[in-house]
DNA sequence: CTGTTAGCGCATTCAG
DNA sequence: CTGAATGCGCTAACAG
């Protein structure tokens, strides 16, 4: 049997609440009486038993999820998970809020971090706009005892205390090696398609697979980055373009949202098959074009693991504990139409 | 404030006892009180609390897993898993026994799968050799009572409950097309280098491969499949002679182990660039090789899930719980050089 | 500074 | 068939 607070108790010659105290450093006692429980702790080997001493504090954490609203599928599903994460609440002991903000917006998100706010939770989970004034509300945030994890998009210098999601300059490096390979067999130039230069997510990938193409493929033509603002419609209209303008082109790499103009673009003009295409983030729009060929490749950030970690991450900073970082790490999935995912209900 | 047992008993005008039963469907209860119990269960929404029932019973599961001697990298990795699961029991209350048997030795298997079950354990884990002796045992510890998961390598028609492992054929079938696409600029043949096709997996691997090269590649040359015995200094050997025998080879596809051996055949013999090498299964070897460019890309399954997986299987299951199947699907990563994971300590 | 006591939510004797 | 009482391992008042 493992030792308990009784045993520890027994053995060092005092009551539990000493040993309580000792165990959760309160202050207190008498330097000698804590050794010899310390001692007592380390000869009997115990661990403390977490489900107990939860069930005894009645402790939870009120948790607030900052989310942007609109069609993008990515992002529904991120909610998803988050609400597949409420109904988990019970036996994790979290009570979650969404918070829906307009994409994009600055303003709104400081407005909502100040909502979320208001609402004294034991931490915050919010998918980041890259602004100033965003940065300048979280550290806000943090100086009042919140703790702050950042969500699929990352905040630097506003002392967030985790940045839940991958690092997409590898994300476009890895990208940008699959689209050199791909394409070996043929010539003409490569375009990339991005949502908006102004986020630091696609920032990045572009500069990863930039790189890339330029090490490693340097015979191959770049064309001028493409900015469809994730509009499924923009993208449609801008894809059809560049078909037409580059008649011999060999690839597409889309490093943003909308993925649906994409597809239907690719289909429309008949050159899915001919234009190798990467993208990024399963979503069924996505995993359809993967299934029928239409895109090659799709590199993926599993939404439920940054879900899943940026709460772990949140309770336990809130506890004050560490963070296993290689743990909670968000990989770089890489789907081709045979090792796709079982669907889920 | 969550609804406990003493609200539910409350409610519906018994007593705790009567409750507990009607929760755990115990007998003893009239139908009538069970009737008004599970009213008052349903209006007021409750939801058991599993951490408080788990601490009440001083629940723990013993559980055992059977893992293969040798050195095979991928294998001392699971173990590895194993333990690092063994230094969780306290909190996952716990109690995991490995039980060492020799590799590819169905006896041997047979052996420990009976002394696993000395043990009387709540569920074993073991990594099959595919023969009817195995199967055979495993169905006795299955009449037993004892849940029984198989791991990395199936054994299907042994009743088995689960298994925690890949889809073989469709990892089969990404390398194929992996392979067909990665060599889609030159001309040449490409070899197969299995362990041993008594396997199942390896077996699966080259279905889903052959399959993928004849529809999509056709005009591909398949030179008959090699078998290493998973062992480097044999791999080593077969490899240079295969390079000697072909020296227009385009591609490799190692569908097994001992990729010690044919890193070191490629590099030695100066061929590491021009030859496209897939491998299976993530090691330090193999990720070194994939830095270094000398293997293309490296198919893994993830040996941190599969043990955890298997874990939480053999507790649902031994506590007559259902499994969310799509939950514990074990995904088929793709590594290229540019989205390796962290190291991990 | 230290000890006593009463729960947290549930399961399980043992009486009735 | 049903209920009262006790305890799992830990924490938190409240006394001393």
């Amino acid at each position: 049997m493992r030792p308990t607070v009784h045993d520890i108790a027994a053995k060092a010659g005092v009551s539990l609440a000493t040993v309580d105290r000792v165990l959760n450093n309160r202050p207190g006692v008498r330097s000698v009486t804590r050794d010899k429980v310390e001692r007592a702790i380390a000869t009997l080997g115990y661990v403390r038993d977490v489900a107990a001493a939860n069930l005894a504090k009645g402790r939870n954490y009120p948790l607030v999820f900052i989310l942007p609203e609109g069609d993008n599928s990515f992002m529904r599903g991120l909610e998803g998970e988050v609400r597949a994460a409420m109904a988990r609440s019970a036996s994790e002991r979290t009570q979650i809020t969404i918070l829906p903000v307009p994409a994009f917006d600055a303003q709104a998100l400081v407005q909502a971090l100040w909502e979320a706010h208001q609402r004294r939770p034991a931490g915050i989970a919010v998918v980041a706009v890259d602004a100033p004034e965003v940065a300048e509300a979280v550290k806000q945030l943090r100086d009042t005892g919140i703790t702050v994890v950042t969500l699929v998009s990352d905040l630097p210098g506003s002392g967030r205390d985790h940045f839940a999601g991958v690092d997409n300059i590898a994300a476009g490096r890895t990208a940008g090696t699959l689209m050199g390979r791909f394409t070996g067999g043929r010539a003409g130039p490569i375009a990339v398609l991005a949502g908006s230069m102004l986020v630091r997510d696609h920032r990045e990938r572009l500069e990863g697979f930039s790189a890339v193409m330029a090490e490693e493929f340097p015979a191959r033509q770049l064309l001028p980055v493409i900015e469809g603002q994730d509009d499924p419609v923009l993208v449609e209209k801008l894809v059809r373009a560049l078909i037409e303008r580059e008649p011999d082109l060999a690839g597409i790499y889309s490093l943003g949202a909308g993925n649906r103009g994409l597809v239907a673009a690719l289909e429309q003009t008949g050159k899915s098959k001919t234009i190798c295409t990467i993208a990024h983030e399963l979503t069924p729009h996505s995993r359809a074009a993967l299934s029928s060929g239409t895109i090659d490749a799709v590199l993926n950030q599993d939404a439920g693991h940054e879900v899943r970690s940026a709460i772990r991450v949140l309770k336990a900073k809130a506890d004050g504990l560490a963070v296993i970082e290689a743990q909670e790490r968000i990989r770089i999935d890489i789907f081709l139409k045979d090792n796709l995912p079982i669907e889920q209900a």
